[in-house]
DNA sequence: CGCTTTTAATACCCACTGGGTATAATTACG
DNA sequence: CGTAATTATACCCAGTGGGTATTAAAAGCG
């Protein structure tokens, strides 16, 4: 049985007449009168009386015509599912953030993705001890917006990825507002040579821990560990609770942290790429379709930002 | 596009290797490859990432492959479907009935049907006004229990009908238990000639209307009708109320009618006959399969209780 | 580092069959 | 009763689905 005997099974069923049947479907008539006794003779079955005259639907065939109405749109839909799959316009995007962007790139991102792909199931993954480059390589996300160190300093990243920048920030150091330096204007790293630090652990982000502690060691000093904490808003919160002092990226400052100053720094270097990881094999049309969004939300919404 | 191309990619597909899906499919791998091939310049998506060394689904192969399965689900279903309807395992059978037939033919026929065919829709049409031979031919009846005369009375039926008689049963008197006669046993109908009777319309039941005058005029009288009436519920309840006599099925008396007391006919034509009509051309396998059932059960259940 | 193995793609060929044409058979209708 | 309409039959041809032989390229292995 091929999709030609449905086809014309249900064109000759909708006409009851061969000869129009036939017209329809561009053919002459013997062929087909041949092709739907073919098919009756498949399915074991009469799907149509014929009289020399006049032709009618048996139970069978009109149970028939129903039935393959439903099939032949079913086929349509996963035609069309394809199509549109291989767009990128259906699907699922895991997508890995640092807790630092859900504050200000991921929501403008996810926003404008989530308007130009409805059909899209984007799945937002807030980085845990398990968001790792390796997550991506492994297959468990698609997407990973992660903090790296500046070039020179950007290590090798892990081959099979492809990168690319999405924002560049200042970075900014976090206080108590009670702190003898908040609201005082750009500091200097040396004036904080002597104060608790509150770092983000080095085995989870290493590139941007090992930014933060070149960024003092070129100030002079060695920052002296009070606390590790994971999350930005964690981070944040020992802060405000006067635990210590923090490097911070500078789109924090939008947001109203009550007790917490941010002040820039006074360095050159202070700056904090975010960039966006994936595989560079694959070729998903889906994370196709996330890159040029977030091409344009870069060149667009979050550079009239800066 | 052919289902043999929808077949070829679903069994490629979950191998991901041409040579064991070209294997399963009983067929050498290069046409299988070319098929694929065109099914993808068709759709006009790839469906396969393929290496020299590996297969893999795309994510338009993957949605299609999920849709594809349904897809065919649907195709099986159809060809089930339109198999059972031919032996009429489904489908919906309009069967018309006379009050008389309500209380005890078609209590055992109904049953019998819907244990043997459950998946065929029994409407059940009880007799007004519009049941008519004609609603038969007419196509707003498939089958219809009707009753007739006994031969040689009985009259020629529409042609483009067939019978089948369900059932020979003999006719008894209706009365009110008060009636003198009540509780004497077999009456000869002149005994009754000068009560008040019942009728059943002639318009609406010409058949079973003759033979109950006949009866009357053989015992030697015209029966003076006090009431008409459609209904063998109504009939017996104005015979409850002492409006009169009538006569009725002798089914009937396997139900209790309180104050009714019914009595044998005292003549050998004292005999109804129930029968099965239906259009003779159509051949509809859930009338077929509804009068094999029919036929069972005359055979068998009614049989018995004779 | 090169040889072997594996596997998809290419080249080419043939038989089968889908579809065309001509015609017969049958029936409804004027 | 003859004519028009419509399906079935008979026969033929071209297109193509599928086969075989081979190539190309990548992976594994000594």
């Amino acid at each position: 049985m091929e999709l030609r005997h449905l086809r014309y099974f249900l064109a000759v069923a909708e006409e009851l007449h061969f000869g129009r049947a036939a017209e329809r479907l561009n053919m002459a008539q013997p062929p087909l009168s041949k092709q739907i006794r073919d098919l009756e003779q498949e399915l074991g079955i009469g799907l149509f009386r014929r009289t020399k005259r006049h032709v009618a639907l048996t139970a069978a065939g009109s149970t028939l015509q129903v039935e393959l109405q439903r099939m032949f749109a079913q086929l349509d839909h996963a035609v069309l599912s394809a199509q549109r799959a291989s767009r990128g316009e259906i699907g699922r995007l895991r997508l890995g953030f640092v807790s630092s962007a859900a504050y200000h790139v991921l929501p403008a991102i996810s926003r404008a993705f989530r308007a130009a792909y409805p059909d899209v199931v984007l799945e937002l993954h807030e980085q845990t001890a398990d968001f790792r480059p390796e997550s991506l390589l492994e297959g468990t996300l698609d997407i990973g917006l992660y903090r790296v160190d500046l070039p020179p300093y950007r290590p090798a990243l892990d081959s099979g990825l492809r990168t690319m920048t999405v924002l560049r920030e200042p970075l900014v150091v976090a206080m108590a507002d009670s702190h003898r330096l908040a609201g005082r204007g750009p500091v200097d790293l040396a004036q904080l040579a002597a104060d608790p630090w509150i770092l983000i652990p080095a085995q989870i982000y290493p590139g941007f821990h090992a930014q933060i502690l070149r960024l003092c060691r070129t100030a002079g000093f060695t920052p002296r560990v009070a606390q590790e904490a994971f999350l930005i808003q964690t981070i944040v919160g020992l802060v405000a609770a006067g635990i210590g002092v923090a490097i911070v990226p500078g789109s924090l400052r939008q947001l109203c942290w009550p007790g917490v100053a941010m002040e820039p720094i006074r360095s050159p270097e202070a700056l904090s790429d975010l960039v966006a990881l994936w595989r560079q094999d694959e070729d998903s049309p889906v994370v196709s379709a996330f890159l040029r969004t977030l091409e344009r939300v870069v060149s667009c919404d979050l550079a009239n930002e800066a």
